[in-house]
DNA sequence: TGGATTTTTGACCAGTTGGAAAAAATGTTA
DNA sequence: TAACATTTTTTCCAACTGGTCAAAAATCCA
């Protein structure tokens, strides 16, 4: 009999079944928003019967909220590591290729946030307000620093954390825009690593024409 | 007796429910995107009944149509405008100011197409490959016309492109982000200026130090 | 004013939704 | 293998969904 406070250990069954709910509820919301996603969708995605996932987690809710925590956590990961100690310019320039390897490897992670975004945030703003908030401030504090030891361009450091994360997400979450104006020739996987290319030359040397 | 070809015109009460509906919609679909969206909450934020919703449009989906032709019309003016034949970095300029512009007085219309794109574009994919394409490869000609002339600097016009789409809209479309992050004091109206003098910042010198 | 037209409403419908209950099947272990 | 716990399936439900229809109400216009 489970002990309120101490669950039991979760089985190997129980591990597996959840991991494959919570990838096939990744697909769906990413794609449908936790409002247009269906639990007999993600359901099916899994292979299993509605009940048996609801065997799993107690509401679509609970998924919901299990998936945007963990992709959270993954989600910032790049910006904490952004070290004050490091050489600026090298330090954001890999920040920067970081976000774009995320936005490349992680695409449904992205647009599930995006979702949440477009929705007012409504399961994650305390996050947003707390934690985020506290992280950005101090990642800003460390770009003043550089700016005022003349290492990188004096600058606002919150819009420029804003436009490395809009540059970067563009291309998981427009990416069907980015393929279909791309073409099928210029839109492959090569796509990547020009956008890697100009947002180094974008974030790096600006527009002007140089001499 | 409305004769098939020649549609009967319209009252001025069908064009002032209509537009009062193609409002509320807007509200709803670029909050909850097409799926999530209910005709009963468009109807609600309308002010009258479902089955009076449906006296002036069909269905769900011509309400959606009907907005997002109209307004990816609207969202690529300020590209339209950008003249092969004007100063190329005033040209560039006043194009991030008015993609900028845009994302502030439209937010509704930027989050209804971000939603679209999420979803994978399912009811504008073929605007997206001929028209936008369209247009897109012809500013790109434009742009790659400037850079061989020394006028601006010379790297991928498309994702120049991308990443004036990704800065601006950001600020519509991540608007609760923006918010939260700059919080009470700074996160009022003031945040476009300082968004507008940061991105001119950025395309235009880049962020290395300024010998 | 009054008849024709337009607009609005209320009742309704079939399909879908998130979820509950309980029985049946399948492990697991002494 | 018997007792037990875990997992899966079947059945069900009330609320919500997009949409229809006929009738009532409001409006328009000669």
């Amino acid at each position: 009999m489970p002990v309120p406070g101490k669950p039991r250990p979760k089985t190997r069954i129980q591990r597996e079944k959840q991991d494959l709910i919570l990838d096939a509820a990744l697909n769906v919301f990413s794609l449908h928003g936790f409002r247009g996603a269906t639990i007999d969708q993600i359901a099916d995605a899994a292979g299993m019967s509605k009940p048996n996932l609801l065997y799993y987690f107690a509401s679509k809710e609970e998924i919901h909220r299990r998936l945007l925590t963990s992709m959270l956590d993954l989600w910032l990961d790049p910006l904490r590591e952004l070290d004050s100690e490091g050489d600026p310019i090298p330090e954001l320039r890999s920040y920067i290729r970081r976000k774009l390897e995320m936005a490349r490897d992680y695409p449904r992670e992205s647009r599930l946030f995006a979702n949440e975004m477009l929705q007012g945030a409504p399961h994650a703003i305390d996050v947003l307000e707390s934690e985020l908030r506290e992280l950005v401030d101090d990642k800003a504090r460390v770009l003043l620093d550089w700016m005022e030891q003349g290492k990188i361009a004096r600058t606002d450091p919150y819009h420029l954390i804003f436009s490395i994360w809009a540059t970067t997400q563009h291309y998981a979450d427009f990416d069907v825009q980015v393929r279909a104006v791309l073409g099928r020739d210029r839109g492959g996987e090569g796509r990547f690593e020009d956008a890697a290319r100009y947002l180094e030359h974008l974030f790096m040397d600006g527009l002007l024409p140089r001499g």
